[in-house]
Parts: structure tokens; sequence; C-alpha cells
DNA sequence: CATGTTAGTTATTCATCACTAACTACAACT
DNA sequence: AGTTGTAGTTAGTGATGAATAACTAACATG
């Protein structure tokens, strides 16, 4: 139009990576569009493609953001000190306010058509899973040992069920229009589940 | 072109359900097209459109069926002599067994982008889910009452323990392209979580 | 201040789909 | 055999949405 800044290729990149995530949480992940991108950040629609050169490739960088902050989280979430069912705790809980305030990654996540369309990544998802599961399987082992937790227990099928509670909770959350609080409905599910466990 | 056979248009129509159910399981929900599902049956794209009115019609009625046939896999499941937690065992196991052989359904049930076009169908899900919540909830709590549950579980949360153990290894079995046995991994799975409520 | 680089534009293309219009032919029933 | 209802056809429309072509203007730098 009229007298406009320019962004730098870098800005504008990031800045259509957090739209990308921003709108896949309100509208979904199917139904964006590089149109609705564009005018959520104030530029024409072929102007994306200045910046991606496919649509899959907004995903892609979407995908290593969202690998990024879960990182981040992570980081933040170590505690030394505490008890190895501690830590999966406040893992877990972690992640479900993870997910509150960022309602696209379930989404993201659990979509079946985007993944069919992104072998990359799809791949890359099955890796941030499969680092949880064995995340997991390494605390509930350490209880194990310790005698906190029963002999009997298989770690790894543990861990499964830790990760099938964040997964159907929040896919739960996300049908009901995400109207009850995450992690606290998370926090009580786990105490269930975790008390099982115990020796 | 040639000499065709023409169909009565029930027979048509439980054809267009069916093949829609194969594909949605085989190439996923969100790819189907009327196209596709008319090359399945052999008649022309249009022709689809002389037995529903609209696309979403179709899914409609392919939600219908599926409930139909949970409805008979239910009834069939039901031993009326045994403890409440083996038919609870049984109907999950024979839940798994029947996603085994129709794996369009945990497709179409956490597609996203179906239930977003869908009212009707979302609802309808939604409701095929909850009752089996409070079915699930009611075998729990005559667990709890004759004294082999634990008396501080609350059965509400437990039997969303199930249903999210049911919703997590249907998904990780789809990622995994389908590779190992759902209704023994299943099998394993529930007896770590059920023995963990034992009291 | 002239020049190359690149972020941005408008206009367009191409493919995909759901759905409609208009017509055709099979088959059941008087 | 003629009438009629309806399963089917081919051809086409309109919307959408990713991507390209061709051009323009902001910015940095020697």
């Amino acid at each position: 139009m009229t007298t406009r800044t320019r962004k730098s290729a870098k800005e504008r990149k990031t800045e259509i990576v957090d739209a990308t995530l921003r709108l896949a949480g309100e509208i979904g992940p199917d139904r964006m569009t590089t149109e609705l991108i564009a005018k959520e950040i104030g530029i024409s629609q072929p102007g994306i493609f200045r910046h991606f050169p496919t649509k899959g490739a907004i995903w892609e960088a979407v995908g290593q953001h969202i690998g990024k902050l879960m990182q981040a989280k992570v980081a933040l979430t170590k505690k030394k000190g505490a008890l190895p069912v501690d830590e999966l705790r406040d893992f877990v809980i972690g992640h479900l306010t993870f997910i509150e305030t960022t309602p696209a990654i379930p989404a993201i996540l659990f979509s079946r058509e985007l993944h069919a369309e992104n072998e990359k990544l799809r791949t890359f998802f099955a890796g941030l899973i499969a680092s949880r599961h064995s995340h997991f399987s390494k605390l509930i082992t350490a209880e194990i040992d310790s005698g906190r937790f029963k002999k009997t227990i298989d770690p790894d099928d543990a861990s499964f069920l830790v990760l099938a509670l964040i997964q159907g909770l929040a896919m739960r959350w996300s049908l009901n229009n995400r109207s009850f609080d995450l992690p606290s409905e998370g926090a009580q599910l786990l105490d269930l589940l975790l008390d099982g466990f115990k020796a």
C-alpha cells in the first residue's frame, strides 16, 4: 500500500512460525491456509513464499520450534534433589501446563492428516515421543530399583500408561472445548495411576 | 458404458458407507473424496450424490454404522456370570480386536478435522465415548463395592484411565503402522493398570 | 548517490473437490 | 408395449488454496 516498514527475513520467519502455531491452536492445523497466516501477520499471501518454499516447510519449522520449547520446558523442570517419582510428576504436570498455554501442541501432535502429508514432521514427533517414553521409563525403573514401586512392573508398559494418560487427557480437553483445568485434572489422574504402582 | 447392472438405492447406500469406512482406514478420513468412493464401488463421482445429498451426510451414515457395529460388539461381550473386572477386561480387549479389524474407527473417532466440520458427528461420537465411560465407571464401582478394588479409587478417574489406555494404544498402533498386536499389547497394559486398582 | 539485493506487491495459474444440470437407460408395473 | 420412476451418465461450475511470474520499492553499502 503506502509506506510500509519492511522486516528482515529472520524476523518474518519467526512471525510466520508464531502465527501458524497460534492459529493452529485456534482454528485447527488442518484449517490453516497461507492466506490466513499472511493476514495474521499483515503481508500478502504470496509474500509467505518469500520465506518458505512450501507450506510443508512452514510446518517443519513449527515442529522444530515446538521441539525447542519443549526442550526448554524440560530444562526448567529438572530438580536434581527430588525423587524420581516427583520428577516424573513435575514433568507431566509441567507438560500439561505447557499444553494449556500452547493448545496447538496436541492439535498438531495428534493430527493424523498433517503427519500423513509430512514425513519429516512425523518422524520428528515420533522421536519426541520416544524420548519422553524412555525418560519416563528410566524414572520408573529408578523407583522400582529403590523398592518404592512394585518389582513386577514393566517400566516400558508403565511409561506407556503415563504417555496415554497425557494424550488421552489432552484429547478429552480439546473435545470438551478446553473447559476444565488440564494440570489439576492431570495431577489427579496421575496420582491414581502412580498409586497403583507403589509397592 | 456397456451393459451395467443397476443396483437398488439401499444396496448402493450400504456400499458407499462400507467403502468409505474401508478407505478411511487405509488412506485416512481427511483424504477421502467422493471421487475415490465412486471409483471404489464402480460408479461415477456424481452418482454418489444420487444417494447422499452432501458428503457430510455420508459421514453421518458412517457414524451411525460404526455405532451399530459397536453396539453389536457390546452385546456379544456381555457374559452375565463373570466378575465386573472380567467384563471390563473382555470389553476392552473386544474393543481392541474390533479396532484391529476396522482400523478406520480410531482414525474417524479422533479426527479433529472431521469433527470440526460436522457438528452432528462430533456430538454423536461424544455420546459414544460418554456411554463407554459410564459403563466402565459402573463396572469399577462394582469392584470397589465388593472390596476387590481399593476404596480410595474414584471410579470416574479410573474409567478415564482405561479410556486413555485404549486411545493411546490405538494411536501408537496407528503411528507404528499397525505393526504390533493390538489386543495382546492392550491386555498387558490393562493388567498392569487394573493390578494397581486392586485392594 | 548509484547499484545490487531482497522483501514485498498484484495478477494469474493450476489442481482439487464438492456439487449441479441435463440428459439416458434400466426395470417394474399396469 | 407403453409409461414412469429412478439409478446412472457426461459435462460443467464455483470455490478454494498452493504456488508462480513479473514487477516494485525499501534498504544497505562502496
